[in-house]
DNA sequence: ATTTAAATGGAAATGATTTTCATTAACAAA
DNA sequence: TTTGTTAATGAAAATCATTTCCATTTAAAT
């Protein structure tokens, strides 16, 4: 098992300093957060989230750092349609597998799937396969959505 | 074939006084903008063009109709990364056939493919149908984009 | 032509994110 | 451990796409 892959606080450390980043309290508080998290947060939840702990680590660094782990890959960011982006660890990273969205448009809900996945998987593979060859890209990464009513928005209406 | 869904000027003026929508010049002229775009506008872009023929028009404008439009489904609000929202005419529209994106990280191009959409759209479909079960959710729409350094782009790193 | 509510434009407001800049702190070197 | 270099930081201001306000105009039903 890789060393700092696993259980303790520092799993990113090196991967942070090899890009020639420091390792700062508020950088530790975010990952913290994001590592705890169970949803999908925006730059103010993880702000108000890290300032319980430590008050003196100002929004704008969060806005920062998150620039920064998304840049790395480490974290995703998402636009489910509110106006405010949101974060979530990415694959590879602790707490988090790949998966894709459902998103009710009346209410904002945001469910995780995995389910369908293989299929999905196998396909994307081949259709970016495809797509790399015919346009000349060189692609990294995909995004999938759904959109609709979920259960309780669909009664309501 | 149906009346108003071919050629003319409008097309879309029933779909629009169903809801109780009435029929403006501003209207009019963003429609017709959107029918003759061969790229994703933004609203600026929208209303420079709409500008050109009728000074008059604000961007206000712009922005409310475009709300209807997506509403009623004519038009696709697209997010591609850049800070500003992107529309097109919608399938079923005239000038339009569904199509996904694939998007540079770099320079934001954007390529629209419809290639290896059949495969897509049957595994699609079958997503859909066993995410609408499992989840509750009544599935209207799906995004998908893929993203990477196009041909240019490629070269330059 | 008259009537009435919807549509409009321009200015102001909003609000998420970014920039600026003076201060602090990480950490490599001594 | 102390020091020096430079990245990181917070607070306030700026940015900028989009929304809201409100007095005026206009589509279209009568
Ligand atoms: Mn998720
Ligand atoms: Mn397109
Ligand atoms: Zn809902
Ligand atoms: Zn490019």
């Amino acid at each position: 098992m890789p060393r700092g892959n696993g259980r303790g606080p520092a799993w990113w450390h090196g991967r942070f300093r090899g890009c020639g980043y420091r390792v700062t309290v508020g950088r530790e508080a975010i990952l913290e957060v994001l590592t705890k998290a169970d949803k999908h947060l925006s730059a103010e939840d993880i702000y108000m989230k890290v300032h319980a702990v430590y008050p003196a680590i100002g929004l704008t660094t969060i806005y920062r750092t998150l620039e920064i782990l998304v840049n790395l890959g480490l974290v995703l960011k998402f636009d489910f349609g509110d106006g405010r982006a949101r974060y979530e660890l990415a694959e590879g990273s602790k707490r988090s597998t790949h998966h894709h969205h459902l998103i009710c448009t009346n209410c904002k809900r945001v469910v995780d799937y995995t389910d369908f996945i293989d299929d999905e998987i196998e396909l994307l593979h081949r259709t970016e396969k495809g797509l790399s060859e015919k346009y000349n890209f060189a692609i990294t990464n995909h995004l999938i959505q759904f959109y609709g009513l979920c259960d309780r928005c669909k009664k309501k209406k």
